[in-house]
DNA sequence: CAGATGCTTCGATGGAGATCGAACCATGAA
DNA sequence: TTCATGGTTCGATCTCCATCGAAGCATCTG
C-alpha cells in the first residue's frame, strides 16, 4: 500500500474546488496574476495567496514576478496532460449530471490544452495527420515521432523544424482528449502548429477561457491541408 | 472557470490518504474484498465501505458481489492510467523526498498497471516493438496500431490476436511510466503480453502488490524476443 | 516624499468530512 | 435453526483546513 509515489498529496491538492478552477483557468496555457486566479475562483486574495502557495510547493505550478505582479503558470506539459486526464474520467463517469454550461459546445469543438490544440478539430487533424503515414511511433518519450514525410509535410507550412528538434522536449506526444475521448497532438510540434495557425489569422483565442474559434478563412484553408478527416461544413 | 468537466470531484476522491490507497492496492488489477481493502488502508471495515460507496459513485471503482464478499477493482483502464499519471507528478515535483522504500527498487523495474506490465523492463519492450517498426501511429482511440509485420510477430508467439481485434477495447495504447518517464505499452495487446508473459513461467506477480519478478528463463528468453533493448545482464 | 496597488502573513472562525463504536442486514456453515 | 462472518448504516466526535478581516511588506506612480 505505500508503494509507490504519494498520490493523495496531489490529489487533495485537485481536489479543492478552489484550486481546481485555478488549474483550469490556467488550462490555456497562459500566465495570470494572484488577483486574476482569485477573482477565477471566486475567493479573496488571502485565500488565492494560501492555495498558490500550496500548489507551487506541490509542483502544480511555476511563478514570474515581474514588478509588483507575480505571474502563475502551470509547472509543465505533464500538469496540464494530467489535468486532461482527470476532466476525461470526470466527463464519464459519475458526474455525467454535469450540466454542459453554454460555452460547452464551443470547447469541445475547439480548446486550447496548456500550449496546443484540443477538442473535435484537434483530433480530426491527428486522424488526417496519423492517415497519411506523418506520425510513427518512437521510444521517445513522447512515444510518437514524425516520419520523412510528415518532416516533409511540416516543413513545407513553413514551420521550423530544426528549432523544434534543437529543444529538449519531446516533438510530438499523444493527448487524450476529453471531449472526444481520442487522442489529438501534443508536445513541441503541437504547440508550434497552435501558433503557426494564430499567427495565420485561421483561429483566435478567447481571451479570458480555453475556447478557440476558427475563421471562416482558416476553416477552408485547414480543410485544404487535412482534408479527408474533415467535417463537411 | 466554470469550464468543463468537475475535476475538483475526483481530485477530492484521491486526495484522501486512506481512499490513495486503496487505489494504489488495486492497481495490480486484482479484485479484493472489502475488508482486504480496509486491512491494506489502514482502517475499520466501517469506513472502508463509506470511501468504496464513494468511489463506485464517483467512477473510480467497480464492485462485483460473490457470496457474501464484495470484489471491488479499478473500474477500467483509463482509472489506471490516470492514477500512473499523477503518480509521474508525484515522483518528480513536490514530494522528491519521498523516501524510497524497500520494494522501490523491484516496482521501478517490474510492475503491474492494472493489467500490463510497467517499470524499467516495460519501457524497454516497447522501445525494442517501436524501433522494429513494429507499431505505427492510428487515429484508433490508442493512437497506437501493429504494423503488418509486428501483426506476424505477435502471432508467432502465439497471441491470439484475432480475439484482441475482437475486443472493443484499443489493441495498442502507450502509457506513461511514472518511473522511467517514458512509454510502455498498454491496451488490450500489452495485457495479453502480460498474461502471456505469465503462462509461459517468465514472470510471476507478488501476491499482494504490484511488484513483477523475472525467471531466470524468462530473462534469457525474454532477451531473445527483445535483444537490442535488453540489459546485459 | 506620500499614496495606491499587488500580494503575503497572522489569527480566529466555521464547516466539511474522516473516523470509529454500536447496532443492523445478508449470506454461508453447522 | 443457530451461529459466525462480511458488509452496511447510523450517530457522535474530532481534526483538518478553507475562508476572510486586519495588518504588514513590496513595488510602482506622482
Amino acid at each position: 500500500m505505500k508503494d509507490g509515489p504519494d498520490i493523495a498529496r496531489i490529489g487533495a491538492l485537485i481536489g479543492d474546488p478552489a484550486r481546481a478552477n485555478i488549474l483550469s483557468a490556467l488550462m490555456n496555457g497562459k500566465a495570470l496574476t494572484a488577483t486574476e486566479l482569485a477573482a477565477e475562483a471566486g475567493i479573496t486574495g488571502q485565500t488565492a495567496s494560501s492555495h498558490l502557495k500550496k500548489m507551487i510547493e506541490g509542483g502544480l505550478l511555476s511563478q514570474n514576478k515581474q514588478g509588483r505582479h507575480r505571474y502563475f503558470t502551470l509547472a509543465g506539459p505533464e500538469v496540464g496532460a494530467t489535468l486532461e486526464a482527470l476532466m476525461g474520467l470526470a466527463a464519464r463517469k459519475g458526474h455525467l449530471r454535469t450540466r454542459t454550461g453554454p460555452k460547452d459546445p464551443a470547447l469541445r469543438n475547439a480548446r486550447v490544452c496548456y500550449d496546443h490544440l484540443a477538442g473535435d478539430i484537434a483530433v480530426r487533424i491527428f486522424d488526417n495527420l496519423s492517415a497519411r503515414g506523418f506520425l510513427e511511433a518512437s521510444s521517445d518519450k513522447g512515444g510518437l515521432r514524425l516520419s520523412p514525410s510528415g518532416s516533409d509535410f511540416v516543413s513545407s507550412l513553413g514551420i521550423d523544424l530544426a528549432a523544434l528538434h534543437a529543444s529538449r522536449r519531446p516533438m510530438c506526444r499523444a493527448c487524450l482528449d476529453w471531449s472526444e475521448r481520442r487522442n489529438h497532438l501534443a508536445g513541441g510540434l503541437g504547440a508550434a502548429m497552435l501558433t503557426w495557425f494564430e499567427k495565420q489569422g485561421w483561429v483566435m483565442r478567447e481571451p479570458d477561457s480555453r475556447v478557440v474559434h476558427i475563421s471562416a478563412r482558416g476553416r477552408s484553408e485547414l480543410f485544404g491541408l487535412f482534408p479527408a478527416a474533415w467535417p463537411q461544413k
